[in-house]
RNA sequence: GGACCCGUAGCUCAGCCAGGAUAGAGCGCCGGCCUCCUAAGCCGGUGGUCGGGGGUUCGAAUCCCCCCGGGUCCGCCA
């Protein structure tokens, strides 16, 4: 039961009756007053009537009803205070365990894509807030009644995962040794082809450039600072870079060696395909590894190649060319997004007025396909095979056109519906201080290596305290997590280790921290929670603050899930969080002689329990009992 | 050149979409609190021309316009 919608509805209702005006107009004006002392809901009448405001807030003084007992007027606003003696009786009668996990009127079917890391290299801290946001808002959605299926993009048609076994060919298709993550491993191996071809391309092209010094002299300090990050990678997998180094010789040979790793991949050559899939597996049981340290699973994983073996991508590519909107472009087959919608369908597709999509090349000169052809199949296949009303993507913003030109490529292509409801939740980069970060060369920072560092700085905090090391994985889940989800996910944060390191009052396992108290202190009652033996008449300060919190939380999850904003609800449960361990300082509970007394406060208790425990679930938290 | 995101306290961020009361938190810094339900806590102090300028409004951090700064994109890469 949302019971706040209900005191605002009363509140509402009487300003309605007394103006002559909508009830809901009203509705969506009140507000929660930015002092404490001036009342629990508040409204401003100058947006009802601009005449007169403020004696029309003076004649609206007085007002008494079920749940508010009394209006006071203050200028232009008209205040209202909660009975907190009704609200508390009507609250706890009806507080269960799923309190405020409100559910949708019109259940819809998601897929949530998200994460979808190239099978090349270890996950690391961009791929953390991938996973973490579309983790997070798979779950929101579910708590809130949807159905939802998350998936997992394979990109392993590509360039980069031919890249990859190209290196592996050269090495023999080794065996991943014992005792190092294999994504780790495959990571190393990838980067290492990646600089050596690199290397060799510009060692052929400083040859060809000795008679223009500039040109030569630029060349070669790139390959300096390549050879640098050689030298790194080098420590890292000594035997398969000095093989690698010995076998690859040629950029041409390499380059088409590449290609052709592609086409004979994209064919599904028996042998060829086989050595593929099984790296790639490899690659994905790494990341299954990392990612289950944050709770984090799929329903499934799609493979890119699957597309193109099964026939979706050579039936999207039928339909391209037979569509009225392609064009030639370039010498490639091309769809012309700009010339052939209009501010209607751009506004539909979400696509912003001032700009000019540029055309989508589906087919290249060769004649091959493109990401974005095979993307088109994608989208198509997950919302056809998963029978959904809407795919959410969840990408970081520089792929913001690519998804504007694959919803308007499905509009055009007829599949209306699915450009319409092919939903590209943006999220800004993550600058990691003082390291630029390329997965090419090799360098980045792996959500392993963050998961262990903080995770060690937690073991240090927990032998400190004297706590137990048996939940330390969820704390660490727990920093990460939050330090992830409290800022907007179109802001750019910057990642810094020392801070979430800082386990403080505004983390995780803060929250944790105070359900863990709230929990302990039900745990040792032996009190029967009973509504009707409740004594209310101390519901003041910070229990009434208490109270009001609890009853809102139905409103705040229902506005965090309809928007997909997780910082909402974060900052709602720190503000229930520090008014629950302020109080918890000022007063006992469990040692309160008035048995009425004891019996309102543990409620209270208990509604933050429940609060926190059915929100920190919808956040991937775990609520623990003992830290 | 164009499009999008961001700019709020020394640092990291809420608040902006749906305008409303003296702009909030955490960290940092200074000073206190464990014979008492978990001190990852509590109490007190410190700190802001809400990037700048104009406009709309009774009222602007919030809406509109211009400008400045940071980021991203505008590939026959993925």
């Amino acid at each position: 039961m949302n019971i706040i919608k209900v005191v605002k509805e009363e509140f509402a209702n009487y300003i309605a009756g007394k103006l002559n005006v909508d009830p809901a107009l009203v509705l969506s004006n009140i507000e929660y007053p930015s002092k404490e002392n001036l009342g629990d809901l508040a409204i401003p009448i100058s947006s009802i009537r601009k005449d007169r405001a403020q004696e029309i807030s003076k004649e609206l003084e007085g007002y008494r009803g079920k749940y508010i007992k009394i209006t006071k007027a203050q200028g232009i606003f008209l205040n209202a205070f909660i009975d907190e003696k009704q609200l508390f009786v009507d609250l706890f009668s009806s507080l269960n365990d799923s309190y405020g996990l409100e559910k949708t009127p019109k259940p819809l079917r998601y897929l949530v894509e998200h994460t979808s890391a190239n099978p090349i290299h270890e996950l690391h801290v961009g791929h953390l807030r991938n996973a973490i946001l579309g983790d997070t808002i798979a779950r929101l959605l579910k708590a809130r009644g949807h159905q939802v299926i998350t998936r997992f993009y394979v990109n392993d048609a590509g360039r980069q995962v031919a890249t990859l076994i190209y290196g592996l060919e050269k090495l023999g298709f080794p065996e991943p040794p014992h005792g190092v993550k294999v994504d780790h491993w495959l990571g190393n191996i990838y980067a290492i082809t990646n600089v050596l071809i690199e290397i060799r391309s510009l060692q052929e092209e400083a040859e060809k450039t000795k008679e223009d010094p500039q040109k030569y002299r630029e060349i070669i300090s790139k390959l300096d600072e390549l050879v640098i990050i050689s030298n790194e990678l080098r420590t890292k997998s000594e035997k398969e870079f000095d093989i690698l180094t010995d076998k690859i010789r040629d950029s041409k040979e390499a380059e088409s060696r590449i290609l052709e790793i592609i086409r004979l991949y994209e064919n599904n050559d028996k042998r060829l395909s086989e050595i593929i899939r099984r790296y790639v597996n490899l690659a994905l049981e790494g990341f299954k590894e990392s990612l289950k340290k944050l709770d984090i699973e799929y329903d499934g994983f799609d493979y890119e190649s699957d597309l193109l073996w099964n026939g979706y991508v050579s039936e999207v590519v039928k339909l391209i060319l037979n569509s009225p909107y392609r064009e030639n472009y370039k010498g490639t087959i091309a769809i012309n997004i700009s010339d052939n919608i209009d501010e209607g369908v751009k506004e539909k597709l979400r696509i912003p007025k001032g700009l000019d999509v540029p055309p989508l090349v589906v087919i290249r000169a060769d004649s091959t396909t493109l990401y974005t052809t095979r993307d088109i199949a994608y989208t198509i296949y997950k919302f056809r095979n998963f029978n959904v009303d809407y795919v959410i993507n969840v990408i970081a913003e520089e792929q913001t056109i690519p998804q504007i030109q694959l919803r308007a490529a499905l509009y055009l292509l007829g599949f209306k519906e699915y450009g319409i409801n092919l939903i590209h939740y943006s999220y800004a980069m993550v600058n990691v201080q003082g390291i630029r970060m390329s997965s090419r060369l090799g360098r980045l920072i792996s959500l392993d290596e963050i998961f262990e560092r903080v995770k060690s700085v937690a073991i240090s905090k927990i032998k400190e305290k004297g706590g137990v090391l048996e939940n330390v994985d969820e704390i660490v889940n727990s920093a990460l997590r939050y330090a992830i989800l409290s800022a907007s996910a179109s802001k750019q944060i910057s990642f810094d280790i020392n801070r979430i390191v800082d386990l403080n009052q505004n983390s995780g396992p803060y929250l944790q921290y105070t359900y863990a108290r709230a929990y302990n202190i039900l745990a040792k009652s032996t009190d029967k929670l009973d509504v009707n033996e409740a004594n209310t008449d101390d519901m003041i300060d910070e229990k009434r603050k208490l109270l009001i919190l609890i009853a809102k939380f139905p409103e705040v999850f229902e506005y965090t899930s309809d928007n997909l904003s997780p910082e909402t609800l974060i900052t709602y449960l720190k503000s229930l969080a520090d008014a629950f361990n302020r109080w918890y300082d000022k007063e006992r509970i469990l040692q309160e002689p008035d048995k009425g007394k004891r019996i309102a406060r543990l409620f209270i208790v208990k509604g933050v329990e429940r609060v926190l425990y059915n929100s920190l679930n919808v956040l991937g938290i775990k609520p623990i009992t003992r830290m």
